[in-house]
DNA sequence: CATTCATATGAAACACAATTCATATAATAA
DNA sequence: TTATTATATGAATTGTGTTTCATATGAATG
């Protein structure tokens, strides 16, 4: 496997930004404008980052009248977010983090 | 659960140095100078990634001599993989690392 | 078809992670 | 107890992802 899509992959769980998106929309769907609001981050920071989510097909879109509607690519992510803090919560309980 | 130890734990995911190593030892355990030698890459760039990706128990160590071998955690680290693999051939077959 | 609301986009600035290079430490053997 | 091999570490540099800001696009509505 090529390392590029695979490492950007990953890079998509890894700064604060995305992960509030990823879990944001993990029980519900919501347009980018929500998200925006939910998370009290600018418009553009969460559209860039919707952006990237999307193209590796984390996120789906849907458009509905003037909004787009996203939400989690649960078959494949939620398996791999539970995975994820299985082996943090076992393992990193204090400061694997510095 | 708090992003840090979180993303964190996905950031040693994230680049191809680490990406490299952890596939090196999927299969079998090596020490700090086999893995330089075998990816044919410098010693303190080995070490520095080798730090991280066991500080969050990605990886294991053992002293042996004066050798250090390094192991992967299969446990967790395997089924991610696997997981991210399949995603990744599903959804991210050209293109999604632009 | 002009206006408004929702979202996307490009480029510059910024932040942070990765690498490099020189050096230190740690374990062993002579 | 010095020399040698193996690995780690700190600081400066480099590289790359992220955010910001200004602006553009796109859909709907009067």
């Amino acid at each position: 496997m090529k390392h590029n899509s695979y490492n950007n992959f990953f890079v998509n769980f890894s700064n604060k930004t995305k992960f509030d998106i990823i879990h944001t929309l993990r029980d519900k769907s919501l347009s980018a404008g929500d998200i925006a609001k939910e998370l009290d981050e600018e418009q553009s920071k969460i559209s860039h980052n919707l952006q990237k989510l999307t193209k590796c097909h984390i996120l789906d879109v849907e458009q509905q009248g003037k909004q787009r509607i996203y939400c989690l690519n649960k078959e494949t992510i939620i398996p791999i977010l539970e995975l994820a803090e299985k082996h943090v919560k076992k393992y990193c309980v204090k400061r694997c983090d510095i």
